[in-house]
DNA sequence: CTGTTAGCGCCTTCAA
DNA sequence: TTGAAGGCGCTAACAG
């Protein structure tokens, strides 16, 4: 890898003169330009971003951490986050927490080893992430978390309106003539379950209907788990729910499949809607009644708060929480049946 | 961020001492070391990863350049590279290219600039990567293309068994019957689209079926041109084929969207068989029928070659290609359906 | 406008 | 076993 003292040899000038075509920061005249220019060509040269750092200390670099990538709803963020990077010159680390707090310990630690100049988090659920973040904001790393939302730490975050927008479920299936309508939630730790949780029961106070804490279904993230959870409660006839409402990806998938090994379609046996696209628009049958969270626009607005905080180094004291909203797509899985059909199709 | 220098002061040491705990590469005695690992902690202190690298050259950093992130592939790929770097201790950096040849140019200079150790390429669709990739290896930094290689560049690549691959689905609609069988493509720039073409026209030939070019779609991989392209395709019935078969997730994706706005469906009108998975295991109908790649392997696989071309800074002359199986999954889509049972569909 | 030079934070001889 | 010092490649004064 040459060096731009090669460069500088070269094209027989400095390497200040160098450092000033490649930055720009001081004017050069164009004889000696084009000299460095060319030089730079036949080297095939480029700049060697650690030594520059390390000199400038900036890498123009920001790290995103997801529990997941292969959800598809966290790529969609990360390519929002590094649109909206590239356009201010900075580049995005991507990197997985696979769900674990140690891991995401490790990460956090490897993206500040790195120097990032900020870190967007998605929130590993097994984290008990207090210590961690507050040392980050203390050493001036700016963070903003996305989807999930620590409780009680001061720090800004992106996610969609939770409550609405499970509201707008609830309220749908409630619509749709469904009385006895189950919730399956991942971990309660996470705040904005816990807010997913809080719009369905607003949504059927507010329709008179009294809580039911057996249509509580409250799982964690391991699909297996969740299965075998919707399984048993499925199986109890005297006290299944007419229609699930699932708060998210994973969990949608756990009760579909539980749903399968028990017999049962959606919206034939029970009305069902979830948060996230399962599947790719609605080619697939059962085509379900979907929250669309606006994952790009999540990334994106992240990233530019993110950077806002960066090239302003403005004032910890104003956190800044962004709430966007979710849109409800229709599809064929909360279409109410009647019983004359139901019966038919035995 | 406190340096090694503030650790030193705290703990009443040289950096050099400092340095010698943090690496380990000299034995220090018990009772400074102590001291320095308490100043660390308390300190919070990070090693800054760049000034480190930029004396040792060695960021210990790898990375990846994919068309989209969006596409499940590839996510898929980026966790099992993940997986392998992360266990040899290196971190990866992932990045798309938008299937953008101008893009692809602009990520692997800031990857050269972030001076990462190696490069695990799969090759925008819209580039021609030829230059770029020589001067990278002439740099000295290796790369390993993914899914798809280049041309007639001698360099490293997994990827899946394409041929046999395409064999394997192809004979698979011949054995159910079908004998119009039309391929749908991405571009035929790209040598695993010409592979898999090639293994449709073996896999017909010897099934003494003639090569008929207007079975023969070629596509781009913009979602609505192919889906313009499958319209027209199918709109004439004389030509229409019994089956189709799809090259890949995004081609198959336009595919039953244009059958979708004839009114046609599979395997009712059209067996159908794709390259990748298109939604969720087989919840969902149509189940399609398709050949799995076995994309975490593979992303897996492409980092240990690249890890070791790295430590051991082997021969470039020696090429290591190596093709993984693909699996057939067989779902309804390719199932036949008698005569009979499609007029009663009337 | 151009050249010279002092570090950025760290690791690694080398000498003690 | 410990400490002192040079230098990785670059930028940003500063001097010319």
């Amino acid at each position: 890898m040459p060096t731009i003292k090669e460069v500088a040899e070269r094209a027989g000038v400095s390497v200040g003169t160098v450092s000033h075509v490649i930055t720009g920061s001081v004017p050069v005249s164009d004889d000696l330009r084009v000299k460095v220019q060319t030089a730079i060509r036949d080297l095939d040269y480029h700049p060697n971003h650690v030594a520059r750092s390390l000199k400038t200390s900036r890498t123009r670099t920001l790290g995103i951490i997801v529990p997941d990538m292969t959800i598809s709803f966290f790529p969609q963020i990360i390519r929002g986050a590094e649109t909206a990077a590239r356009q201010k010159g900075y580049a995005l680390i991507a990197v997985n927490s696979t769900e674990s707090g140690e891991r995401q310990t490790e990460v956090l630690s490897l993206l500040r080893s790195q120097q990032v100049e900020g870190i967007l988090l998605v929130i590993a659920a097994g984290s008990a992430p207090t210590n961690q973040m507050a040392r980050l904001i203390e050493a001036g790393i700016p963070v903003v978390c996305l989807d999930r939302v620590p409780d009680r730490i001061p720090v800004d975050s992106v996610s969609v309106e939770d409550v609405t927008a499970a509201e707008m479920g609830t309220e749908h299936l409630l619509q749709m003539g469904y009385r006895r309508i189950a919730i399956i939630t991942g971990p309660l730790a996470l705040k904005n379950e816990r807010r997913r949780l809080q719009g369905y029961e607003q949504s059927l106070e507010r329709a008179g209907i009294a809580p039911d804490d057996d249509l509580v279904w409250q799982g964690n993230l391991r699909t297996e788990d969740l299965e075998a959870m919707c399984r048993e409660r499925l199986s109890n006839p005297a006290r299944r729910p007419d229609a699930i409402f699932c708060t998210n990806g994973p969990t949608a998938l756990a009760a579909l499949r539980a749903m399968r090994s028990c017999r049962m379609t959606t919206p034939d046996d029970l009305g069902f809607v979830t948060f996230d696209e399962l599947t790719v628009d609605d080619l697939f049958r059962p085509a379900i009644t979907t929250i669309l969270q606006p994952a790009y626009d999540i990334g994106y607005k992240a990233s530019e708060i993110l950077l806002e905080r960066i090239e302003t180094g403005k004032d910890r004291t104003d956190v800044r929480t962004v709430r966007l909203p979710a849109t409800l797509k229709v599809r064929d899985s909360s279409r109410r049946v009647s019983i004359v059909k139901l019966s038919e199709t035995y």
